[in-house]
DNA sequence: CATACGTGGAG
DNA sequence: TCTCCAAGTAT
């Protein structure tokens, strides 16, 4: 149960902390491309929208210029849902967790139909939209509409477990530290709120080596009291990932152009162009059984090195083998002049794999 | 409640 | 090289 949960939820003690949070906040706010200034008109929701799903797991700096690419394509919720699919995932590639672009489009292809073009302004609307979950849809609510709403993200997480000296461990800690969160939120300037927690965490109250002397809420923080906010939350560990093997077939044409194939809508790189490859699985892939399941018979040859790349929960080794294509008829995959790489839903993994065939293939020379 | 789902930067 | 982790969601 709650090691130190405050007896009530809304303390006199915990208002003055939030009053304090949003003071610093005044001060300290970082400049974003998707944040509004004080005095500004109020947010966009659809930026705030744009930007909430960007973040998900992600970097502040990795987001930074795929929002400013959205944003400059598609400027509004209707223009988005107005896209092909495949034109957003290809915008979206490199960033990860393909499904979130898949989401967003379904989720403006909602907004700007049966919702008349506007977003909801109630978090139990906004939860009902793909992609939109529970901290996505207390962030829209309090940042682009002003409502008290509770945003627990990461960081958030990370301050509530310090300030109240939280030692369970996450995942089990996560409806208590939601509680406490809370309990701490004001009424007034909810957004604010939010963002400003969230900055505390990214700037001030780090992981590793917490900035405790230039918190504004030091003098409240139980685990600083204590000597432990280094050490909090607690997580349980996580499983050790397993190596998943695959060959990848470089086939290219007289012309140049290389075979790419799309994956399956739903799962791993769901949707996303691929280099044709084996199945991914744990054992290696003896020569005869790769072979056959090359998307062409042709004179392959095995290229020097090996691709490397890590997802959420397994490693991935790729080998590489080449070939010249006899004739472009070919039913699975389409073909790809080199120039046009950069237009495709690649993911970074292929990108990978891509410049390998690349420079390997010019190493070698061309093939046969 | 557990697991699948990307990528890049930091230490 | 390796682990952690970042404005989480869907199932």
């Amino acid at each position: 149960m709650a090691s130190v949960a405050p007896s009530k939820p809304r303390s006199p003690q915990d208002y003055r902390g939030a009053e304090r949070l949003l003071a610093w906040y005044d001060r300290h706010a970082r400049t974003l491309p998707w944040r509004t200034r004080q005095g500004d008109p109020p947010a966009d929701p659809y930026r705030v929208w744009l930007s909430e799903i960007m973040l998900q797991q992600t970097t502040v700096v990795t987001v930074g210029p795929y929002f400013a690419d959205f944003l400059a394509r598609w400027p509004n919720v209707a223009a988005l849902a107005a896209a092909p699919l495949d034109d957003v995932l290809t915008a979206w590639a490199g960033l990860g967790y393909y499904a979130r672009a898949r989401n967003l489009h379904r989720c403006a292809q909602m907004v700007a139909g049966e919702l008349g073009g506007v977003f909801p302004d109630r978090e139990a609307e906004l939860l009902k939209l793909p992609g939109i979950g529970r901290y996505t849809a207390a962030a829209i609510a309090a940042i682009a509409f002003g409502q008290r709403a509770v945003v627990v993200d990461g960081n958030v997480e990370r301050v509530v477990a310090r300030l109240f000296k939280v030692e369970t461990p996450l995942p089990a800690a996560k409806a208590e530290l939601h509680r406490l969160a809370d309990g701490l939120t004001p009424e007034q300037r909810a957004g604010d709120f939010a963002q400003a927690m969230m900055d505390l965490g990214a700037t001030v109250c780090l992981p590793r080596r917490p900035k405790c002397l230039l918190c504004p809420l030091e003098a409240d923080c139980q685990a600083k009291a204590a000597g432990i906010a280094q050490g909090l939350p607690r997580r349980q560990s996580k499983a050790a990932k397993p190596t998943r093997r695959a060959v990848a077939f470089w086939l290219m044409a007289a012309d140049g152009a290389l075979l790419l194939r799309r994956r399956p809508e739903k799962g791993l790189l769901g949707g996303m162009m691929e280099v044709p490859s084996t199945p991914w699985r744990e054992a290696p892939w003896p020569a005869a059984e790769a072979q056959a399941a090359a998307p062409a018979a042709a004179e392959w040859r095995e290229l020097p090195g090996l691709v490397r790349h890590t997802f959420t929960h397994f490693h991935f080794e790729v080998t590489v083998w080449a070939a010249r294509a006899q004739s472009k008829a070919i039913d699975a995959g389409h073909w790809v002049s080199l120039d046009g790489l950069a237009d495709e839903a690649l993911p970074t993994v292929m990108r990978k794999i891509i410049a390998h065939g690349l420079t390997q293939t010019a190493v070698v020379g061309r093939d046969d």
